[in-house]
DNA sequence: AAAAATAATCGTAATATTACGATATGGGGA
DNA sequence: TCCCCATATCGTAATATTACGATTATTTTT
């Protein structure tokens, strides 16, 4: 076993944890702290900024990619790297709604 | 190597990241989705409601309840778990900091 | 054309996660 | 007391993640 076994569960619940899983790693977190402050990002920038090989940052880069949270564009010899605002949004909404359907009623224990 | 470089990371992104992986794995977010809906639960109803094994969900939910995102209290034969509103609340507020901090100046690419 | 710079990918190793069956534990009731 | 129920834990296997060095690919500069 090991598989997640994610035919098993909803649409929804799949992609907040797909999302949720893009800020499930503090070097991913940073990444897009680093692109969010610069509103604008390239590649070996981070590799200065954070103490992971360049190898590492281009793994996490491809991931948040994958998930569809950054988009990167060909910039001469350099991708620039920034936030995809529509995926960004539909994120930050599903979580959002997942973080206000809890209202206490009073705890049980 | 493969493990993660938590002391290289700030206290803040360590504890994003932390709380978002408490959301990266549908079965979790099936699991605080249904303690919400019940506002109240037995972990044995979980059995009954998710497609995994008994010892499955009791893992999953001895995450949660190590991330803090729930508390459980014995209650005669059965173990009665709850959203811990504390936490819930903070993980509430640094996620919605976090994706507040981006806003849209015209993406670069 | 050769060298430099940038970033992706490959290969690989260590560690973490997911999952389940089997077993243990602890309380309640017969 | 002995058994049953609900959960936790153990052991184990499969898969995923994290990380890095080395290599490759691409483009720009010399």
């Amino acid at each position: 076993m090991g598989i997640t076994k994610t035919q098993n569960f909803n649409a929804q619940q799949n992609r907040v944890a797909s999302f949720a899983k893009a800020f499930a790693h503090p070097a991913r977190v940073a990444i897009l702290e680093y692109i969010i402050r610069q509103n604008s990002c390239i590649c070996n920038d981070l590799v200065e900024e954070l103490p992971l090989s360049q190898s590492t940052i281009s793994q996490h880069l491809k991931e948040l990619k994958f998930i569809g949270l950054i988009k990167g564009e060909i910039d001469g010899p350099r991708i620039c790297y920034c936030i995809d605002e529509v995926r960004w949004e539909e994120a930050k909404g599903l979580l959002e709604k997942f973080f206000g359907s809890f209202a206490s009623k009073g705890s049980c224990c």
